[in-house]
DNA sequence: ATGAAAGCGCTAACAA
DNA sequence: TTGTTAGCGCTTTCAT
């Protein structure tokens, strides 16, 4: 119970009459390999056991420079999404013995790389990053270092850093079919930031299936700077009015349409009777919506775990670091949020 | 550029000259203290700032006995409820200067016991924990040996450590008064898990509202004995046979309430029509349910941000360990999921 | 089969 | 005004 009494090596190797060495090797699990006598181990084991002791990982962090940590930056662990990344790489890091430095970058790309750069001088092993802003300069030298560190979500490809994001393409693609399928023809679209890698691509996904269906595509149909809830409220209301012949809305975050939801109501069009919505990224409360909201799944889950085992595979075989992306498959969610306006077009 | 060529006070003090102990303290901000050479000074941080250079903080840790590192345990990092906590946790404790460990102890409390044990041995100098389950015996020990550790939500006054917690009681009685003078009488109760801190404050907050009104209170008419959405649905199902003349449901968890909505919905009783539901800690998503939910908001952000200055505050003067107990006021938000059944009796 | 000694990078007494 | 030394607690050569 007393847990202060003895807490170095040195105090229990004395209480043994042994080398602080034995102790430590008896500790590490190296008993066999030193042949050390079984009488020494076992009382030297049911010792730390009884006393809840354990080598004191900061030195032990100073003498082997490594520490068992891995630094995780997210731009707001509030966000649902981002907690439950957050979720998984805590529990499968932990399940291989790290333990994760938590930094919320509040979605400010300054604060974002001070986070990072104070995390790599507090010894962190790896990291992961959920990155904010367009770009992020200062990662290239972490990349040219090699340095285990691997991207979540917002994702820059020509960095050479291994990601983990959704297959945001896909899933847009799937979304805007869907709604194609559905006789929608006046899709409009609103987009997260402008230049970040799943806005690039979730609106790539969209262009492609308007595309595919020989819809044309109308730039003014494409909104939003901003994966926020605000922005979607703004961007619904200016949308209503610059194409008030618009029949859906294909909100490119959860926020997004959370903020479009709002803006319609006010604006008393009836989801989906008036106006269909999409939105992405699934979260548990989009069921309980009215109405139930259809929405693209991203396994966001998977990612945090993912993000982990590929970060642990680097830190083991820094080789292999610039190699792997991974792109998870998406979902489509669907529930009450769009209607069906006229037969589909042929498949 | 290069941050890995100097990465010692050693080798500083080799470039320049002069011994590790003066770049230490140059460093540390003590040159005036001890009067050294404004040139030297000067050139030694200009090198410090170019190189990007920080004395180790594990080095650091092992001499001070210091980490600069507060422990966070969380019994579930992907509930809105805890994000929301740890976002204030993680942004206070930076301004600060330290540092999150996260764990989550997946409302296991095993699991949470051993992540406390994992990060005291991790020598983090303060910890503060959300914990689960009804007791929590093993804490006793800390808290005898006065180390800063602060509870906050889960909380258990009886074990002499400070605390930070909404007042339960008083948010529970001001949702059953408002019930009340809404004119509802059978109010069923959906308690979280029994034995709990914040579940007896808030079922007690709620037999004392009936008391006051003289309204009899039917043990019937509580029901549930966990905080999960699974918990809310079953339990509400079960007091739809077992009492069909309520009223009222007021659900003491966000989760319970939405667990209740579902059962509400597939017995075809419409909120609030029907049946009314006052929730218990506001989500952002409660206002976009339908009906948007009436609910006692926690300030959960403020809680997170008290949890921090308490914690520093022990820290600093472990004198007044022991002491405070902190109880944060609720509010009540007032939105559509409660019908006025008929005029309020007299207040 | 076990130990002595060195050293990870830092800071604080104690010189000077 | 600056440096020397010791030591935080650990692991690891190298000896024995």
């Amino acid at each position: 119970m007393k847990s202060s009494s003895y807490n170095s090596l040195k105090l229990i190797s004395e209480k043994f009459s042994v080398s602080p060495t034995t102790v430590s090797r008896v500790l590490s699990g190296q008993a066999k390999k030193y042949r050390i006598s079984p009488e020494t181990e076992k009382a030297i084991k049911d010792f730390a056991i009884r006393e809840n002791f354990t080598p004191n990982p900061i030195a032990k962090g100073l003498r082997l420079k490594k520490t068992l940590t891995i630094g995780l930056v997210i731009p707001d662990i509030a966000n649902p999404f981002f907690a439950g990344i957050a979720s998984q790489v805590v529990n499968v890091a932990r399940t291989h013995g790290y333990s994760i430095v938590l930094c919320d970058s509040e979605e400010n790309p300054a604060l974002e790389q001070q986070s990072v750069e104070l995390l790599w001088a507090r010894q962190v092993d790896g990291m992961i990053l959920c990155a904010v802003g367009q770009t992020a300069d200062y990662l290239v030298r972490y990349a040219r270092e090699k340095r285990p560190l691997v991207l979540v979500d917002r994702v820059f490809p020509d960095l050479g850093l291994p990601y983990v994001s959704a297959d945001n393409f896909s899933g847009a693609k799937a979304a805007t079919d869907y709604l194609l399928d559905n006789g929608h023809r006046r899709i409009a679209c609103l987009q997260g930031m402008c230049g970040t890698a799943p806005s690039k691509a979730r609106v790539s996904g969209y262009t492609t299936a308007l595309h595919a269906r020989g819809v044309p595509f109308d730039p003014r149909l494409v909104a939003g700077d901003s994966f926020g809830e605000q922005s979607g409220y703004l961007d619904t209301k200016l949308l209503l009015r610059a194409a008030p012949d618009i029949t859906a809305i294909f909100a490119m975050s959860n926020l997004l349409a959370l903020g479009a939801l709002r803006a319609l109501r006010e604006e008393n069009r009836a989801v989906p009777d008036d106006i269909s919505v999409v939105a992405f990224d699934d979260q548990p409360y989009l069921a309980h919506l009215s109405p139930p909201l259809t929405t693209v799944a991203q396994p966001h889950l998977e990612m945090g775990a993912a993000a982990v085992k590929l970060l642990l595979d680097h830190m083991r075989n820094p080789a292999n670091a610039m190699s792997s992306g991974l792109l998870l498959p998406t979902s489509l969610i669907i529930r009450k949020s769009v209607r069906k306006i006229s037969q589909p077009t042929t498949q």
